[in-house]
DNA sequence: TCTGGGGTCCTAGGACCC
DNA sequence: TCTGGGGTCCTAGGACCC
């Protein structure tokens, strides 16, 4: 008998806030919030031991910590997001990618702890192991998703996939005590949307022949590679649902939103998707940027901007370093106050991952900006990756040095006050 | 009270090569 | 005098995702 291509999609349950919750099995049903970045002075150990210096505090009495002594949105000053809010949080209106301080209004009594990525990629590792032991093809989705193939997988075709999926699922809760949605549909783009229909702890099993009743009747934004620009697009050609987006010709579709894209919108809103689960994959880009607390002024806080800038490309170069990457284009990113971003890069004719060579070209980079307003924003980049121990890592590209020889373009408007200080 | 950080992929124009 | 076509690489910006 023929396999059905089945592919889960599994999504871990407010992954960050339920990691959280492990830890502080204390804050169970309360509104928490986790973001804003900084926060070292609120050391919640610190303060216990401050409060008890009779008992010796560690971190496995952190269920121990009374509600009180836990940080409050109340208060908080600076410009971080939220990353993650329990339900009892979002009642109040409070969603992630919010401002913290606007979060603050909204719901001044909920507690705020700063993000652990620790302790997320801890569970990350754990779950993720937990289900190659499973079932082996998987994709690295980011910390809390993955993608798997069950289609050859012993189990993964009954009921659909069904079967496996509770296995995956009830495992994964005996050893972490986290829990997950999974969905198992013919490809990855059903599988995904399948994983959404019934969250938490869910399991929805899909097949091609649900796409109309399952999938048109919802929003297009679903659809992942749908985000606001191409929604607001849609609506206004009056399409909304991916029921409405079917009903579009390929050609109109085309047409409308570019040979590739168009194609893409169409084969999507048929549920069509011949991706394959992809288990490797290098990566492309190593980069580091930080908002600054406040505002800065290219002249005013020129050496504080130098010293970030410095930290930055050490921190890329360690990062290239540790996992073994060298790159040979290496770009700058600024945003300006007003939100504006720029970017500018240039590639050299050899592979590096020192902090001296990001730092030198870096600098040529952010001289070729033109640098008119205060800056909220900087970062550090290196693409064009290959492994530090691989051919091309040691062999400079002759061939391709003469393009090097060519200037790049001068800033097309008229300097104001030039970054001639990094 | 505006809007984090780390990524990938796509587009589009120009340089350059054949 | 006018003016090819295909392909690759580089660069800047932007959409999107987690």
């Amino acid at each position: 008998m023929a396999l059905l291509r089945r592919i889960a999609h599994l999504d871990m349950d407010a992954f960050y806030a339920s990691v959280e919750l492990l830890r502080y099995p204390q804050l169970k049903g309360l509104p928490v919030v986790i973001g804003g970045g900084r926060r070292r002075e609120d050391d919640l150990l610190s303060r216990m031991r401050a409060l008890e210096p009779q008992r010796e505090w560690t971190t496995a009495d952190l269920a121990d910590i009374p509600i009180e002594v836990f940080p409050r949105l109340k208060g908080y000053t600076g410009r971080g997001v939220i990353t993650t809010a329990t339900y009892a949080a979002r009642a109040f209106g409070v969603g992630s990618a919010m401002g913290v301080m606007k979060a603050a209004k909204l719901c001044p009594e909920a507690i705020l702890l700063p993000v652990d990525f620790d302790q997320y990629r801890f569970y990350s590792r754990a779950f993720k192991d937990i289900v190659a032991d499973i079932a082996p093809v998987v994709e690295d989705r980011g910390v809390d998703e993955i993608y798997i193939d069950f289609t050859e997988v012993p189990g993964g075709q009954r009921d659909g996939g069904k079967a496996l999926a509770r296995l995956i699922q009830k495992t994964i809760t005996e050893h972490t005590g986290l829990t997950c949605s999974i969905g198992v549909a013919p490809n990855k783009l059903l599988a995904k949307m399948a994983s959404e229909l019934n969250k938490p702890n869910g399991i929805s099993i899909l097949y091609a022949q649900d796409v109309e009743s399952k999938i048109w009747p919802l929003s297009c934004r679903k659809i992942n590679g749908i985000g606001p620009k191409a929604e607001a697009k849609l609506q206004a050609q009056d399409i909304h649902t991916i029921g409405d987006l079917a009903a579009k010709e390929r050609g109109w579709l085309m047409q409308y939103f570019g040979k590739s894209y168009g194609a893409w919108l169409f084969d999507a809103a048929h549920g069509v998707d011949e991706r394959p689960v992809v288990t490797e994959s290098e990566p492309v880009s190593m980069s580091r940027e930080t908002t600054f607390d406040k505002d800065l002024h290219v002249v005013n806080d020129r050496a504080a901007l130098g010293e970030i800038f410095t930290r930055l490309c050490q921190q890329v170069a360690a990062d290239l370093q540790r996992k073994g990457y060298v790159g040979k284009t290496i770009g700058i990113k600024l945003r300006f106050d007003n939100f504006q971003s720029v970017t500018r890069d240039q590639t050299i004719d050899h592979y590096t991952a020192d902090a001296a060579d990001i730092r030198k070209i870096g600098g040529l980079c952010l001289k070729r900006v033109d640098m008119k307003r205060r800056l909220r924003l900087l970062g550090v980049r290196v693409g064009a990756l290959v492994k530090a121990d691989s051919q091309e890592a040691l062999t400079p590209d002759a061939a391709k040095s003469v393009l090097l020889l060519r200037e790049p373009s001068p800033p097309t408007e008229p300097h104001h006050e030039q970054a001639d200080l990094f």
